[in-house]
DNA sequence: CAGTGGTCTAGACCACACT
DNA sequence: GTGTGGTCTAGACCACTGT
């Protein structure tokens, strides 16, 4: 008897020629089908030395695909059954983004209010968190956003000097400059909390003093380990909240 | 002229009996390698053709543990240079961890007041996070966090029924019990938020009404696609906040 | 230029799941 | 037993980095 599955697989196809690495070339055809549903959660992916074959690829090029997708959370092998598209729905895992692409993203009208832009001496949890000895110069930045123009948070951080050009920042989340200015970002360290809010931050948040808002502290670092932001942040509480989906790596 | 390094690695060895895969011998030792300071943050470990002839393994074999250790985030690699460890001090990127874990890790005294351990038709929110229909039987367990006997959090779950056994639930976390049960946990989504106390919940958790208390919501689903758990949890702002680390997958 | 990781191949045997 | 993924090998060539 035939097993349920085994051949409804999308037209697959590589291309020898492409600079594209052929288990990317894979991967990616495989992503796609699962994110549009060609492939269907649940589904039985055939077999590695089948799809090889069809392919004309070699096992370890077909695994090598399949373990990318694995990692991501896509598909789910089990020894002795195959490899079947993941049954629950799969969102980003938690990405490294920028306030502004998730509003833009939620498809809310972003908007930034550059409050300040200067240099000024590093006070000491700023130096802490950027690696740099007390009173160096560094980069502070204190924007308000805004969604369909009420506002949303305020976002304070402290960068090395030099390091991004500040020009687009009303129009841009920082963590776009920051990937278009060089560094290769690597990690970040978050917390997120929450406390009352100040009488300042509530009238510029459009809060009553003492309102709950969500707090966030972020510190980024490139590969090389150096930090390359330091971000201290206020939300209201009602009109934002931290989503994010993670997997259980085994 | 000799480069700074390639050779002061750490004693490492296979031992081609084990039932341990050979990858993950090599991966271990060398994550706990860095982890104790032996591999010092920015060392260039040797190529992997030289690793694999010292350990008497094939460059595929090798390969595959550095790879899970860069997908780890604990070694960078880059064309041309060699492997390093990576600068920034690595923690642990996220994990599916209760409280109870944390609370313990963190050195502090976790206890828990069971105050409700019941079955109960799933209402509308719960039935969709589930994934069950309306109606249903779930299990529903509330209880009280504390540390140091202080309270921390009031904890609410939601389960299918019949799947965890609640017997030594006063003394350990809901996860681990999870665990233990048996289905093989996969991705969990979450949502952390911010709001004010209402009076009874002010009252269980010692704060006054209207005090800034984080949420958190959690859905977490086993491998085959099926909610295992969800919970809907209230912290004390001032005494628990969520740190983690996010690594950036390129 | 030399050295590094990135990619790819064509096999092999083993461990586990299901029938 | 049969079929699956898990592991492992011994090569090969390419692309990028830094001198």
């Amino acid at each position: 008897m035939a097993p349920p599955s085994g051949s409804p697989l999308p037209p697959l196809s590589v291309d020898r020629a492409s600079p594209v690495p052929l288990h990317s070339q894979l991967a990616r055809q495989l992503e796609r089908a699962v994110a549009d549903g060609t492939l269907p959660p649940g589904t039985l992916l055939g077999n590695e030395i089948d799809l090889a074959g069809r392919l004309g690829l070699s096992r370890p090029t077909v695994r090598q695909a399949l373990r990318t997708l694995v990692d991501k959370g896509l598909l789910v092998r089990r020894r002795g059954v195959g490899t079947q598209v993941v049954h629950s729905r799969v969102r980003r895992p938690l990405e490294l983004s920028s306030l502004y692409d998730d509003l833009e993203a939620a498809g809310h009208r972003p908007g930034t209010r550059l409050l300040v832009d200067r240099l000024e001496p590093a006070t000491g949890p700023v130096a802490a968190a950027l690696g740099l000895p007390e009173g160096t110069e560094v980069h502070y930045l204190e924007r308000l956003r805004t969604a369909h123009g009420a506002p949303v948070a305020r976002l304070r951080n402290h960068l090395p000097a030099g390091l991004v050009d500040t020009a687009g920042l009303e129009s841009t989340g920082l963590y776009r400059l920051l990937r278009a200015a060089g560094p290769a970002l690597h990690t970040a360290r978050q917390s997120i909390g929450a406390r009352a809010a100040a009488p300042e931050e509530a009238a510029l948040l459009d809060e009553e003093p003492g309102a709950p808002l969500l707090t966030m502290e972020r510190t980024t670092f490139d590969t090389t380990g150096r930090a390359v932001e330091f971000g201290s942040h206020l939300y209201r509480a009602g009109r934002y909240s931290f989503e994010f989906q993670l997997m259980v790596r085994p």
